[in-house]
DNA sequence: AAATGAATTATTGTATACAAGAATTTGATT
DNA sequence: AATCAAATTCTTGTATACAATAATTCATTT
């Protein structure tokens, strides 16, 4: 045991809501949740609270919890906010970036890269985290980055319902070549404008992602 | 009792940690706090670990939970993404501010102004922050809007003890003045670029800020 | 048979009891 | 007098017991 039961169960439980175990609007039953950790029900209220407060648990009063369930509005300003802490990111580590950085992030792109042309969305789903995930770093602003990665877990159970589109992994990859470019250039601006690009969800691709949205979106509360 | 006594307690250890009546670095002992509120150990627990959860209070295991402090490069951190915040918060507003916003806008604003000139900086503080808040409700984006609140939150304890000059009043009342005429005049490009400026402590500003720092600033943890 | 209301059941929220680990104090030794 | 170690005290973390409210079920009435 690491520190506390608390302390434990709160990554599992952040896990299985980040990867769509468990999705949006099940109700979290803390006698249920005790028996599977085999704990009592006070370490599971505790990580809980947590969970509600970082967003990814909604709490109601006297009613129970349930995994957060938002509404369309909200993935769409949510979406916009990524844009925007992402482009920074980009921005800062075009300015700030290291040589062994650099190497990294060439690597994590060539990695990517390599599944162009395949449909292998799980594998490429994985590839470009990482490779976001080094742009975050390469900020050298670890609030910035700390708060990245949080809005972007937030934001992956409903991400990974995205449409799988055949020629989508092409496009995103070429995308991030130019933005890594421009990053490893120091090309601070143009780093800043094809990271907001990349991650903000425009055009035809806007349209299909809402086509295929599940109807509870369209009701869900803040 | 509104719902829960944890939910009472929140917002009034919130209120005391953002406004400094409880100071980076101070204990919070559970038991203490529990009889100051009349309850059990309990919901107090509860409000901490929400409280951690938003990063204004630090809970180290087996250790308490102490009023987060932090260093200051966390602190340079956290302004350059309110910075950018708030730029994001000033772009979109100059695209979707309504007419009654503007004209709310444009009140908060001179109210902040009718101050220039004097050194009433605690009452300029309130005013300044209602006019920042009505700058994220025009955003139109209520996730923005939360997030830009919560880090104004956050960062308002370390704020507090800014260096108080003369004539600062008056400088930021004037770009005040610049940034709402660029978002009113739909001039997002413009708003973004002296909101950013705006928020950002630079030049001498950020040497004045240093030095007036008190010590612990220097040896703090993430 | 449907609907309303009372009673029962289940679940959350709080308090208290207990266990385990950290901090402190006291005493012994150098 | 200073330092180190053992023991005590204090604080946190977990479990359990209880209270209060929401949900459900069942009966009664129209």
């Amino acid at each position: 045991m690491a520190t506390s039961r608390a302390n434990e169960i709160l990554p599992v439980l952040e896990q299985d809501i980040v990867t769509g175990t468990l999705k949006p609007g099940t109700r979290l039953d803390e006698t249920i949740l005790a028996e599977k950790f085999g704990v009592s029900r006070t370490p599971i209220r505790e990580a809980l609270n947590r969970l509600s407060a970082s967003g990814l648990v909604e709490i109601r009063p006297r009613r129970g919890a349930i995994v957060a369930a938002i509404s369309v509005q909200d993935l769409m300003n949510m979406f916009e906010v990524m844009a925007e802490l992402e482009a920074l990111c980009a921005r800062l580590a075009a300015r700030r970036i290291t040589p062994p950085e650099k190497a990294e992030l060439r690597a994590a792109h060539d990695h990517c890269h390599a599944l162009s042309g395949t449909e292998e969305f799980d594998e490429y789903y994985e590839r470009n985290l990482h490779l976001h995930t080094l742009l975050y770093k390469a900020s050298h602003n670890i609030f910035l980055e700390k708060q990245a990665c949080e809005l972007r877990r937030r934001l992956s159970p409903h991400r990974r319902l995205q449409v799988r589109i055949p020629g989508r992994i092409l496009a995103s990859s070429n995308e991030h070549g130019a933005l890594v470019e421009a990053v490893i250039s120091g090309d601070a601006a143009l780093a800043e404008k094809l990271t907001r690009d990349h991650v903000t969800i425009q055009g035809e691709r806007f349209t299909d992602f809402l086509s295929t949205l599940p109807p509870h979106y369209l009701r869900a509360s803040a």
